[in-house]
DNA sequence: GCATGTGAAAATCTTCACAGCA
DNA sequence: TGCTGTGAAGATTTTCACATGC
């Protein structure tokens, strides 16, 4: 589904409706995978004309809890930290990163994109601001510490940069994206 | 594969040995599943005993074209090009980052974490260079005609962090990451 | 005794093919 | 006619269970 999204979100500004078959082409998938994917949500689609991309999107992002805006919090504020901050990507899924977090006093205080780097003390006000996802992106020695300050934070989903295992309780759900690894998998492919 | 050589670096500094059902439990997944894929490619471990993780290591390191060191070149070095840079975990897998191309010339010239950053007018020489490996940390806007670029550079497979799906010659594998897409899964378990 | 490697069984996922509707 | 939604078939993946080897 997840998938889908993004592909509709870059088609809608080019179409109205669109086949599954055209969609399949698209993605460079099999058409009958995307009829037996939304068939299990129920119809979607208008035989003989295809689905209403804009409406689809608003399906997708009902089934993906996303038709209501989701804040999140960053945690580590380098590199990467900054480049999540300052991608524009995250509005069009319904995210607005709207914390940001560090334990550096030369970057707390300092703005982003709007967003002020607030001191990795006050995590635990997240539970007060309604903020329950979070991305870490410190460097790996203080991954699993702050997965722990996040889950005691009441953050229920996290989406983790660190090449390290990090232990959550299974309540909290976590993704991890390697890049290393991810770089890793094309050699063998050449 | 990837999976379990990530988990057997993160092993190695602690065991010699391991059993498909430790390295299963450590990775939350199903024993057979390991000894079975692992079977693919012929005897890895001794009965009784288990795997010794450097030997496997070796192994799956060789099944995924790892074993020769590979040189990528990363094109974008704005803050998400820069965090790629000062990454130190490419090396565990066998990378290195050994160049680096924006066409900003504030940028040009600078060097970061021993790369000097070059204009990206000088991509042709990736072939020269046998570099044949990329990052796409661009723009949006400028994903296709890197991509565009990179191949005409004989580079053979490309991670790409633009959430715009670009098209190659199939001959060419592409790895696309897209953060905001990732983030948008996990409101779903929520 | 302990853990691998592997056929066989079970579960899941993907594709086919077509009835039915716009 | 064109395309959806879906049972049925086919393909693949995952798990089981155990003979074999250390």
């Amino acid at each position: 589904m997840p998938v889908y999204l993004r592909g509709l979100l870059l088609l809608s500004d080019q179409e109205q409706n669109i086949s599954s078959r055209n969609l399949a082409d698209f993605l460079s998938i099999n058409d009958s995978q995307i009829r037996k994917d939304f068939s299990y949500f129920g119809a979607f689609g208008t035989p003989g004309v295809g689905y209403d991309i804009r409406k689809l999107i608003k399906r997708i992002k009902k089934i993906l809890n996303l038709s209501v805006f989701h804040k999140a919090a960053l945690v580590g504020v380098g590199n990467l930290g900054s480049a999540i901050l300052a991608y524009p990507g995250f509005r069009m899924y319904g995210f607005d990163i709207a914390a940001a977090f560090d334990n550096d006093p030369k970057r707390i205080g300092r703005e982003i994109n709007n967003v002020r780097i607030e001191d990795i003390s006050s995590l635990p006000a997240l539970r007060r601001r309604k903020i329950s996802l979070a991305i870490i992106a410190v460097p790996r020695d203080a991954a699993q510490q702050t997965a722990d300050a996040l889950v005691k934070a009441g953050v229920k989903g996290i989406l983790n940069f660190s090449p390290l295992r990090i232990t959550v309780p299974k309540k909290v759900k976590v993704i991890t994206i390697d890049i290393a690894m991810e770089l890793a998998r094309l050699p063998y492919y050449i």
